[in-house]
Formats: structure tokens, C-alpha cells, sequence
DNA sequence: TCAAAAGTGTTTAGCTTACACCCATGG
DNA sequence: CCATGGGTGTAAGCTAAACACTTTTGA
């Protein structure tokens, strides 16, 4: 095998990964434990494997950060700006997913968290870039897919989705149209449970084609 | 300076070239010189500078292998399957655009040309995938942005810009109906030029802000 | 019995679609 | 004067938005 006589650069993949709770869209951060901005926060991500594709090197090294596995990535946008390593020459091709809080559990110890999207600390490289991107990707999405089940647990409420796209969109929704809206497109059902709290029961559903991202319209 | 100890794989940037002549939908491909795939035809493109943008080398590759230049580019997807370059890794980061033909003259000779996008010569390494996802993308950037106006000439006819969009949408339109909708848009003005044939004159539009692309809704 | 979230229909406004004929020019 | 594409309005249907009260449970 001969190579090329070209210049290579370094190529990793990064994954901005979100999740809804308390209220709020968070992002996973991982803490850098060796230069370049040692002991800044940054998105997880690694140096890709010459054999390996550019999704599974992005699951990869995700799995290996934060302990996060299993989840479906979509890529975002490739970075490649000549100085955004200090270093040398890095390229980073960037996924994201949304993960609902409760399936995934990050190790948890203090490398790794997240961070409300709208107060997480300045982060290495141009991942505040990167994170501002996604986030403003998924938010269009939310009106031409499906996108917003994939925070979803296997059961959830109409209020839990309703709460979902109010968090992403910030702003209120009316109970009513939302609940006719989704309901319409065909894509939950009625599980049969219920969820108690201290008032009324909530129906639960559940998605009919689990793990499917559609196209609204 | 010094390098991280890891893989180092080629990155080419790779451009997807669209323009309408003839009622028909056609791509710019170039023929490859030297192997592999020589003789093949493939899209324009070429390995990255270590100092220069991605975006940059993308204009640099397209106008070296094909002339043309100063068009606006916007990133597709980055393709980096193994294997796709038979001897090497190689990551292509994939731009698409689109372009007036009267005003882009590719260099004429016989290494380079236009070809319609559903006949066109099977293409080297995954080149027909990459083609294929930029025309699915640019037909559903029609409904939600005013990218269509980059095919057009500075000045053109609301029955040129309909045109385009049953091409590329495959289906026709309502006359009366795509007029109300573009004109609403608010995005074009008459020029006050008409054209003339052998029919009655048409008026002439053009953009209000060249260059721009906008998202609708 | 109170608090808290679940659940449910109708009316209105705006937008999208369907549809057909006359006009201005060049040849 | 004929062929060719340019240009125009209205009605109907559909989709989206606004809007308020009753229900069921746990505490």
C-alpha cells in the first residue's frame, strides 16, 4: 500500500448529545485531561482509527469518554478550520443525538456531565461553535421530523413530548392542537398504562416504529 | 510544532456542481488522468492544503479542475467510509451548489462537462452516492428556501424560475399559483426590462439581494 | 376538599389548491 | 392571422390557531 503524496491531516469525530431534564436542554461535556486546554470542558469525541467509519469511530470513542452507548447519530457538519487545533491540522466531523435522560446514564464521575445548554463554561477548541450549531439543527428539525421522540423513553406522556418541544422551542404550546397535531401523524399509540401522580392518570405511549426518524409533510 | 501520535488519513473536498440546461437537470463531471479510476469520470475536487479552509480548497479544486469560480458553496455531508479510495483512507468533505448556465463556462475541453443527472456514466468511488444525496438535498431546500434563485441569471422570468422548479421537483406547477407564492416571497423585483420572442414580452425580475439564501416560513 | 395535571371540541382565519381565458408579440 | 408563451382572479377546501372548562387522582 502507497499513500498519497499529499498532506494529512488529523481527522476525529465529536458528538454534541442532548438530553431534556429538570426543565432544561443539556448537552454532555467531558472534562480534558491533558493539553491543549487541559481542564476545559469539551464535546467527547476522539482521533478516528484509519480502519474504522466515521459513525463508529464517533460511537466509539463517545462509549469510551462518557460510557454512553447505543445511541443514534446523525452527522452535523464537518469543522475544519485551519488553527482550531493549536497544534496541527485537525478536522472534526461532528454528530449529534438526543437521548432520553433516564435510558442513559453517563459514568458518573467528575470528567464527566452535563450542562444546560444556554450556561455551560467556555468550551476547548470551537465546540461552543459546534454546540450552538447542533442546537439550533435540532430546533429546525423539531417541525420537519420526528426528531423529538428520540428524547423520549420507551413511555412518556403527551405532556412529557408537549414539555420537549417547549423546552427546545421556548415557547409555549397549546395543549390542545399539540396533542391533535401528534396524534395525527401516526406515530405513537396508547400503551395500555397509565402514570399516576397526585392528580389525574396520564395515558402513556409509546412509539410504533421505535428508533425511525420520519419526515413530517 | 509536533504531531499527535495518531492515524493520519487523506481529506479531499469534493464538489457537486448543478446546473438546468435543456429542461434538464445536469451535474459538472471532470475525467480522471491518472489512476485509480482513470478515465472514469468523477465530481471535481482535490486533497486539502494543510493552511487552507475546507471551503477554500473546494473553490481552489473546482476552479483548477474545471474553471469555474466565485460561486457560492454550501457543505453536503462528509463521506468517509474505508475503503472508498481503493488505496488509502481518504475522508471527501462534499459541497454542492448551484449555478446560472449562461454564466458559468467550465472549461471546454473534453475532460470536463455537463451531464444529466439520471444519465449520467457511472461514476469512480462512491461519486454516484454523493451526487445522488446532493440532488435529493437541493430538491428539499426548494420548499424551505429560496435556493432556486441560484440557478437564475441576474435577470429572468418568473416562467425560467417555475421551470427550474419542475425540473428539479419533477412535476409541474400551477402558473398563477407559483406566481403568487414567489412574488410573495417578497424576495425578487422587476427589473423593468421585458424579454421578447415570439410571444408577448415577459417581464424581466432579479433578485433584491444577490446572493443571499434564505430560509422561507 | 384542595391542588395539580389530564383530557376534550368548536369556531375562525389564513393559506393552499384548482381552475380558464385574454394579451402581446414575431413570424 | 396564427402560434407561442405571458399574464391575470376567484371560489372552495383544508390546515392551523385561538380559546375554557371538566375530570381524576393523591395528599
Amino acid at each position: 500500500m502507497f499513500s498519497y503524496r499529499h498532506p494529512h491531516p488529523a481527522v476525529t469525530t465529536n458528538v454534541v448529545i442532548f438530553t431534556i431534564v429538570s426543565d432544561s436542554l443539556k448537552v454532555l461535556l467531558v472534562r480534558r485531561a491533558r493539553p491543549p486546554f487541559e481542564g476545559s470542558w469539551a464535546l467527547p469525541g476522539g482521533f478516528i482509527d484509519l480502519a474504522e467509519d466515521l459513525e463508529d469511530s464517533a460511537m466509539r470513542t463517545l462509549e469510551r469518554e462518557t460510557g454512553v452507548r447505543g445511541v443514534y447519530l446523525e452527522q452535523l457538519y464537518t469543522f475544519g478550520q485551519p488553527g482550531r487545533d493549536p497544534r496541527e491540522r485537525v478536522i472534526a466531523v461532528a454528530y449529534y443525538t438526543l437521548v432520553p435522560f433516564e435510558r442513559v446514564k453517563p459514568r458518573t464521575h467528575d470528567g464527566v456531565g452535563w450542562f444546560a445548554l444556554d450556561e455551560h463554561p467556555k468550551l476547548a477548541f470551537d465546540h461552543d461553535e459546534i454546540a450552538a450549531i447542533a442546537a439550533r439543527r435540532l430546533a429546525a428539525k423539531l417541525d420537519y421530523s420526528t426528531i423529538a421522540f428520540g428524547f423520549m423513553p420507551e413511555e412518556f406522556t403527551l405532556s412529557d413530548l408537549q414539555h420537549v418541544y417547549e423546552i427546545i422551542q421556548r415557547e409555549e404550546i397549546d395543549k390542545r392542537n399539540f396533542r391533535k397535531r401528534v396524534l395525527a401523524l401516526n406515530h405513537i399509540e396508547a400503551s395500555g398504562e397509565r402514570r399516576n401522580g397526585s392528580h389525574r392518570p396520564a395515558t402513556l405511549y409509546r412509539l410504533k416504529n421505535p428508533g425511525q426518524i420520519t419526515f413530517i409533510k
